[in-house]
DNA sequence: CTGAAAGCGCTTACAG
DNA sequence: CTGAAAGCGCTTACAG
């Protein structure tokens, strides 16, 4: 028995007057052995409850089986989404998840980074913090060759496969249909200019105004982070403009709540004059008192292929980066994705 | 250098005559090496990018600095909330979290849990599914002794740690408001009966009635699972009473959604009416046209608390199981927790 | 203060 | 079809 008290091959191996290597051939079903070994080894192996190191495993066959997953945040609904569909895909290839959350701080990134290539994952899917801006970590990374995808928020200057939504043209989509419904006075509290999703949601801001010959006010423009606070501060910001806007565009769902929270609290009557659009919708958008439209964002899709993207890359490490780029579109309170049971597919 | 393309100890010892032995005592400050050493060792190790492997020292040491985490379901505020908990305790004491998700699937965690093992994760921390119901396999952990924390959701009958709220003390309390407001037709959207918070949370609601001279309608309490579906389903269900209640008491946050998705369609106007009361909150219920009255559920310490116990048992291994259970209050939506920005701390 | 030996539990060639 | 050797990259005693 190993120091742990579990069971080893050796174990098997003594008890059945065999020796190690064959057991373990035998287990995987290694065409050396015949079929009547290989039972009488598999039936004491279910009974003596064995189960295979996997750190031994990995040691030899350089391949853990995990893939490294950096994300921000956690208790947000687009990244608990996004994980979602990440675990479907990871365990329905038999791979495990190594999760690590960044705070949206790059120092924590870099070092869950180092323990990740410690860990000897075999892959990594990485979002982003707001903070990172230096690709020089992950470039390290290229050169050791592990496979590397950004999902949603990707660096620029890096080699590595990104899996977004089409941020400029979903930004567009939402301006365009503010404009549709006859309002000109649209402000948008966006995020960082580094991050690529906030530089991006900007410039189809500001292209579909131009489009429809509406001026771009820079005191309606305000830049930060990605969460509620900044969206809170961002709408404190907009009480300095000339005049307040009809539609405030929000870079992210939790910029939108702090932009919320912000109008409430200066006056919720706010809330009858002043639509609210974010990028990136929720699902209990359908309960609040002031819905807000939004553009489609489909987190678990965005996951899925994430990982799908990642495992090709590990099964042909000499695979070119894939770009993948998910399609948005605006829903409104009225037609939002409800539960299927909803659609009378139930109850 | 590794088969990986990655430095070793070795490669390090070979530039500068040493043996990896020495290496090895070097990068961790074993008293055995000279201060000179050390530093000469620790340069290079930092110029040749060395990364110990952690397999490899795994594998000698018998520990991993990993946690297995098992949640029925990821995207759900309350699991997401427990897992930034988790997550933030232990990055503080350098452990690494594998994460499952078990799909409310009692296969899935039995083959989640197997995996897990074999990775030689240092300890387990799961809160099981609806499903789960043979402690079996729990048991079998503990013989072999793995330390494992329950948390929220428990499993009777396994000597382990857990740390869960107040269930039925906090469903005592939401039904006892309802009460002092003036309510005596409360009906309640309750959980499977052998999950724990299942049976706790209906014992408390029909304590609570008891207490105050309120006889229990079994036609007004409905048994299902912890989702969105079932509580739709519930509300359903109750339309067979005879009349429909003033209150609905719904045993989780999602449920209570359930709850109202259904009376939204069966006829909106029932919403005020109906007062919904759920176990357990969500951030977003402050931007509800109808708010939902809730027993306050501290996911997040719920989590940390978690890791907490179980790292005391990873370190103690002789440690006798903690039971933790954390108060709950009730809140109604106008006192609800507000982001912190909220409390003129910032902004 | 430095080193040689042994071992963790597995798998991958290579013999027979 | 079965086995003995070698090695993955580290650490833990034990010598010197």
């Amino acid at each position: 028995m190993a120091r742990s008290g579990r069971v080893t091959l050796s174990d098997i191996a003594e008890r059945l007057d065999l020796t190690k290597v064959s057991v373990s051939k035998a287990l995987r079903d290694h065409p050396d052995i015949s079929t009547q070994t290989k039972e009488r080894v598999k039936k004491l192996a279910q009974e003596m409850g064995y189960a295979p190191n996997r750190l031994a495993r990995s040691l030899t066959t350089d391949k853990t089986g995990t893939l490294g997953i950096i994300v921000p945040k956690i208790a947000h609904t687009f990244f608990a989404d996004a994980l979602a569909g990440i675990s479907e895909v990871a365990t329905a290839n038999e791979y495990e998840l190594v999760l690590c959350v960044s705070e949206e701080r790059a120092d924590f990134e870099q070092r869950h980074l180092r323990t990740l290539l410690s860990m000897r994952v075999d892959g990594l899917l990485v979002s982003v913090t707001e903070e990172t801006n230096d690709p020089g970590v992950f470039t390290a990374l290229q050169d050791q060759g592990v496979p590397l995808v950004f999902f949603d928020r990707a660096l620029d200057g890096v080699g590595a496969s990104t899996v977004t939504v089409d941020d400029e043209g979903g930004a567009y989509q939402a301006v365009e249909h503010a404009v549709r419904k006859g309002c000109r006075d649209i402000a948008h509290v966006g995020g960082f200019p580094h991050v690529g999703i906030g530089a991006k949601r900007r410039r189809g801001y500001e292209r579909a105004l131009r489009d429809h010959g509406i001026p771009v006010r820079e005191e309606w423009i305000v830049e930060g982070g990605f969460d509620e606070l900044h969206g809170y501060r961002g709408f404190k910001q907009l009480l300095n403009a000339e005049r307040l806007p009809e539609v405030i565009f929000a870079v992210t769902f939790p910029v939108a709540l702090g932009v919320t929270d912000a109008m409430k609290q200066v006056d919720p009557a706010l809330q009858d004059d002043i639509q609210i659009y974010s990028f990136g919708q929720h699902g209990l958008n359908r309960f609040f008192a002031y819905p807000h439209v939004s553009v489609y964002q489909p987190a678990r899709e965005l996951g899925k292929q994430g990982v799908q993207i990642l495992l090709e890359e590990i099964d042909d490490p000499d695979r070119l980066p894939s770009h993948v780029e998910l399609e948005t579109h605006v829903i409104e309170p009225t037609d939002e994705t409800h539960p299927t049971y909803l659609n009378g597919r139930d109850g």
